[in-house]
DNA sequence: ACGGCACGGCACGGACCGTGTCGATACTTG
DNA sequence: CAAGTATCGACACGGTCCGTGCCGTGCCGT
């Protein structure tokens, strides 16, 4: 009884037979997936791309979204920690393009965008993706917000969550809503907007439009 | 050969039987949908409860999505326009509380939820989605937005196009990422936030904060 | 050597898909 | 009013995929 009824995505630790499916099994979802799209990933396919049984990816995933919900989910996260320079703003920029650019495009891009979709429709997704995924992330841009506040780079009563919402929510709106890129223009455009009314120092840069 | 060939939801000038068969299917979509959800949708359960063969649904809708998005669009857009009462603050605030209540809250709030999510799995729903609600609805903040500034309530160089995603963007967020509730004091929040950071006059009010 | 467990393969009933056919019905045209 | 035509509902079809049950096999620890 040693790994027995562990749910799903224990990989870590796991050197049976077991991981090796686990593992076949999200990587086949994950080819297929690129390949045809979340809409059209079925669990036979995926079964049968990883040379399993059908039983063998329902003994671990409830759901087909779930299943999906892991193989995204092992995207390589370092780029999206933020370091601490001293330069808040510079910090906040490279983090949040490299989240576009990881997120926002090939091959992630389309995986996130119709893991989003899912969640929408599967209340059990968007819990885990918002466990798993973006309050660890919403975590670390606090925190870095909070640091600089401290080191008097912010006004003492800067609305920290606010301000990761304003960071954050024109970047899933051009995402998922309009669907225009997310470029390093539009990056900056939104870091002034937001740095140049909350912080203390009324810093006057670039103001371009790009349209 | 008079109403032949139109394509959906052509609804004005049909008087025809092509009329009523359009409207009872879609009435039977958006019934349907707010019982079991987009995702258990069937074209076959649709057809049924309207009455009316499938061939009569896919004669007007090449897809699942697409029906589905004439359904949700039947919602009353009248409280969306943006009234020009010379406060940019307050138009602007009386429209994002009505899009909050309409669009955030049952009946409708699940299905646009719903909507957005199939758009990201479907381009054609994406477009079309775009094209005849999200365009028109920025068009209007956006002509607010310019009539404001060109009133002098607005700095010269203020960036309505960032502006109008940065008011929409974390409504946005927060119904299709965290799903928590768009509350009047979060969008006071972010219509100062915006407007003492972008605005001539440095006017501090309200910075209440939720959590 | 043995017992248990996870495995792959296979088959099943069921839900929907998208299409085809057919006779009935309502509208258009002359 | 009558002939023609487009659309309709009903039904049937092959196909895909779902989720589950069963069976024989191979790997595992004991």
């Amino acid at each position: 009884m040693s790994t027995r009824h562990v749910p799903c995505c224990n990989v870590a630790g796991m050197t049976d037979r077991r991981a090796d499916r686990t593992e076949a099994i999200m990587r086949a979802a994950l080819a297929l997936a690129q390949e045809v799209g979340f809409a059209k990933l079925s669990i036979e396919a995926v079964a049968a791309r990883a040379g399993v049984g059908k039983h063998t990816v329902y003994r671990r995933w409830p759901s087909r979204g779930l299943l999906f919900l892991d193989a995204v989910l092992t995207l390589d996260q370092h780029g999206l920690a933020h370091r601490d320079t001293g330069d808040i703003v510079a910090d906040l920029r490279e983090v949040m393009t490299r989240a576009a650019d990881l997120l926002g495009r090939p091959p992630w891009g389309p995986l996130y965008q119709d893991l989003i979709g899912e969640a929408q429709h599967d209340p059990q997704v968007a819990a885990a993706l918002n466990q798993r995924f973006i309050e660890p992330q919403t975590a670390d841009t606090l925190a870095r917000l909070r640091a600089a506040r401290d080191q008097g780079q912010l006004d003492p009563d800067f609305d920290l969550d606010l301000a990761m919402e304003i960071l954050s929510g024109p970047l899933y709106f051009r995402l998922l809503i309009t669907q225009q890129p997310m470029t390093d223009t539009y990056i900056d455009r939104v870091l002034h907007a937001v740095f140049a009314g909350m912080s203390p120092r009324p810093d006057k840069g670039d103001t371009t439009t790009t349209r």
